[in-house]
DNA sequence: AGCACGCCGACT
DNA sequence: GTCGGCGTGCTC
């Protein structure tokens, strides 16, 4: 007897076993996939661990369904990274592997009806749903489980399924098929019977009447004539000015054959077109200093203000690495994934480079995953979002870790809850790779490492070309506003400077952290603002389609003409979002364009990289936007960068509250006056006195580390401290409350005052669930493996609780 | 996580 | 009386 040991995407930590017999156990090796049968109905692809001849003890094992690959299609040494990945952020090896693979590869069966063989005559004795049925069966020979919902249209049709089943009337199948299609290319060819002169002539005099239909041979000469590669249909069919119909009826006739050839879905076609460029003297020496500190370490942080010029150092690395013909992994935030910085990349390394993120349809991330995994040239350099540190590689040489101080490399849900960031350094290490991070503004945990010798540590303190850093000024508008000189948001001084650059035709960037019109809609009669019914915040006013909207569960309403609990009409905003700005922009300079960027105007597929566009062609003088105007977008001839309140980020409540602002400060700076000219940030505050702000206006990084640093060191918070953050959730609220009080109390035996709460977030019910959370804080000196071990253990107690059965338990293992 | 099984209230 | 709501427990 033969058994396969399974890993299941689902969060249990076990694996399953199955029997195979003894072909298949000498087919099968670790990472290939299998369909097996799961539960009482369903089938699932599972990932196998290990063929061995064990029989379990207690249980009787299944035999799997089929096997769905020739060879495996992950490595050993991804299994390795990602049970690390499983063991450090506390979830199960399926929850990775889930996270992990393209979903294409992760295929789960479907219901099928159909028709018994059997003959069936009493109709009558049918009920009408069943009728209705057995009826569609009637004429199509096979229902999709889903389609029988529909033609019923009711949820639960499980159970007339079940009596038609035993009226033996029907039968179900459960099929399991194969998402990953691959393209297919049409080409087409001259018959093999007309390759001799004398039946060619022969054919085109027989053509003599057809002129469509010789004009396509032709063609089709002339393209073999100018090249050696194959001649598809599409370039054919163009060239000849044909239509379908024509180049159809000369393969009918047997003239011209078609045949098909692989291809993937994204290719680039162009060539590496542009030189390396040259480093200028700093950045020289910046990579002399990388090649050297990799000497001794193997993660570097390359710390270099905005515009200094990171990329061409990474560009040099890679090209030194792909030359000894190893993997490159060029990591970003997915917000900075534009077409900007790809299409830079491709003009040096040409096809040698593949892009993989979400925006990809599952086809294309599995041709990424082959083509790493088959080492193929085209994929050598890998520029991806963090999950592109699951691929499949083989021999990586380096990882680039780009804008490391980015949130966005931290996932928070679903598990696994890793930080791509710090999994790529273990992945880096388990494949013996160097890393390198980048940042302008670096993260405190990946300076303190830099600055206590555990990273390598390079700096870059001049601006590419020796621009100059913007000239940061604050506007104190509290003063404004008392001495009214403000006009709706905008300070006198803004106003000033803004028509200044308008004056001299440049442009103009406008940050608001804030998307929607203005975030609360308040009655000024009674106070009371609408809330969303199913999470406890209050809805946002949306004006370009008057409505109310939540936006942690999707909830919108229309608005309201007058107050919900009063009655009253005195409805007023409150607050202010992108698109108030925007408005107000348009009456202060109806001659100029204006165009907003945020989550709503950027929904659409191309309706980002269009705005850049816009902007490169200066077709707008004045963008209106959130956050994404911060990353990684790089404009020639913005002149003036205007914050238009930076209060409301330094209020956040979040221990990191203040290194992120002062992060997200420098980045919009950053992106003023890229050229010779000397860029302007104006930045709006309540409070111009603030350390953060004092510290951005003079580009203070060492000074914010120093001093956020202590705060850190005090308040026992990383990097001086690990955290552990357990949520609980629960649509009840006083089990929650109960549920985490019971698990706080567990660990504080053990951890005593390094346990905060249980207490709720600010934000304390998301989707009709309640949300209580507890911080562990993890001394230096503590076991960190020791530590999730207890949590463990208190977890095992609690769940055997029966009535805390229903409260979900989320931990999050640095969860920052 | 799904998903079936099982028990209890609102209706054709 | 059934339909369909959700709590409970299991999956090799």
């Amino acid at each position: 007897m033969y058994f396969i040991d399974v890993i299941l995407p689902i969060p249990l930590k076990q694996a399953f076993t199955y029997s195979v017999n003894k072909d298949e156990a000498a087919f099968l090796k670790q990472g290939m996939r299998v369909a097996i049968p799961f539960g009482k109905s369903k089938v699932y692809t599972g990932i196998v661990y290990q063929v061995h001849d064990q029989p379990p003890v207690g249980y009787e094992t299944k035999s799997i369904d089929h096997i769905l690959d020739e060879e495996p299609i992950l490595t050993a040494i991804q299994l390795k990274h990602w049970e690390w990945m499983a063991g450090y952020y506390m979830c199960s090896l399926g929850e990775v592997i889930k996270a992990a693979l393209p979903s294409a590869f992760l295929l789960e069966s479907e219901t099928i009806i159909k028709l018994s063989s059997r003959n069936f005559q009493e109709e009558e004795s049918l009920s009408d749903d069943e009728f209705v049925l057995y009826e569609a069966l009637q004429h199509q020979s096979s229902l999709h489980i889903n389609d029988a919902r529909s033609i019923l249209d009711r949820k639960n049709i499980v159970s007339i399924i079940q009596k038609l089943l035993d009226k033996n009337i029907i039968e179900v199948e459960e099929t399991v098929y194969e998402q990953y299609v691959p393209k297919l290319k049409r080409y087409i060819k001259l018959s093999q019977k007309y390759t001799s002169e004398e039946n060619l002539r022969e054919l085109l005099d027989s053509l003599t009447r057809a002129h469509k239909q010789r004009e396509v041979l032709m063609h089709l000469f002339m393209l073999n004539s100018q090249t050696q590669k194959p001649i598809s249909s599409t370039a054919l069919q163009k060239k000849s000015e044909a239509s379908a119909a024509t180049l159809k009826s000369l393969i009918d006739k047997g003239i011209l054959e078609e045949y098909f050839i692989q291809h993937d879905r994204i290719e680039f076609t162009g060539e590496a077109s542009s030189e390396i460029k040259t480093l200028n003297e700093a950045q020289t020496n910046a990579y002399e200093e990388i090649k050297t500190s990799f000497k001794i370490n193997d993660v570097v942080l390359l710390h270099g203000v905005t515009s200094s010029g990171k990329t061409e150092i990474y560009v040099r690395l890679i090209e030194e690495v792909i030359a000894t013909r190893k993997q490159v992994l060029y990591m970003l935030p997915e917000i900075a994934l534009t077409t900007q910085l790809i299409t830079r990349l491709q003009k040096y390394f040409g096809e040698k480079i593949s892009v993989y993120h979400s925006k990809f349809s599952v086809n294309e991330r599995v041709e990424v995953w082959n083509n790493v995994l088959s080492e193929k040239t085209k994929a050598q350099v890998v520029i991806g979002a963090r999950s592109s540190l699951f691929l499949p590689f083989k021999n990586l040489g380096l990882v680039i870790v780009d804008e490391e101080h980015e949130p966005s490399f931290k996932q928070y849900s679903p598990a696994p809850r890793y930080n791509a960031r710090d999994s790529a350094i273990v992945l880096a290490n388990i494949q013996k790779s160097k890393l390198l991070m980048g940042s302008a503004t670096p993260s405190l945990e990946s300076y303190h490492n830099a600055k206590s010798g555990k990273f390598g540590l390079v700096t870059l303190k001049k601006r590419f070309g020796n621009v100059l850093m913007p000239d940061i000024e604050l506007v104190d508008i509290k003063e404004k506003t008392r001495k009214k000189q403000m006009t709706g948001h905008f300070s006198d001084r803004l106003l000033e400077e803004m028509r200044e650059v308008l004056k001299n035709s440049e442009q103009i960037i406008l940050f608001q952290n804030r998307r929607g019109f203005s975030p609360v809609v308040e009655c000024t009669t009674c106070g009371v603002s609408p809330q969303c019914p199913n999470c406890d915040v209050s809805l946002t006013f949306h004006q370009h389609k008057n409505q109310l909207r939540c936006h942690y569960c999707g909830y919108h309403m229309a608005m309201m003409q007058s107050c919900i609990a009063c009655g009253s009409e005195t409805l007023d905003t409150k607050g202010f979002g992108t698109e108030q700005i925007e408005t107000e922009l348009k009456t202060l300079f109806p001659d100029h364009k204006i165009a907003r960027m945020d989550q709503d105007t950027t929904k659409g597929k191309h309706s980002y990289s269009k705005l850049i566009e816009a902007l490169e062609n200066e077709e707008i003088d004045i963008l209106v936007g959130t956050q994404m105007l911060a990353k990684g977008l790089d404009f020639r001839n913005i002149s003036l960068v205007g914050v238009m309140n930076a209060d409301n980020l330094l209020n956040f409540p979040d221990f990191r509250a203040h290194e992120r602002s002062f992060q997200l400060l420098q980045q919009v700076a950053g992106r003023a006056g890229r050229t010779q000219k000397r860029g302007k940030v104006l930045i709006q505050t309540y409070n111009p006195y603030h350390q953060i702000l004092k510290q951005v206006s003079v580009n203070d990084y060492e000074g914010m580390y120093k001093e956020q640093l202590e705060e850190r060191y005090n308040y026992k918070y990383p990097p001086f401290f690990r955290t552990i953050k357990i949520v609980f959730k629960d649509k009840n609220l006083s089990r929650v409350q109960k549920a985490s009080a019971w698990f706080g109390q567990a660990l504080e035996i053990q951890f005593k005052e390094n346990i905060l709460g249980p207490e709720p977030p600010p934000i304390g019910r998301i989707k009709n669930k309640y949300i209580i959370n507890l911080l562990i804080k993890i001394p230096k000196k503590q076991s960190l493996e020791k530590t999730k071990k207890y949590i463990e253990n208190v977890q095992r107690s609690f769940n055997s609780i029966k009535e805390f059965s229903s409260v979900r338990v989320n931990i999050d293992v640095d969860n920052y």
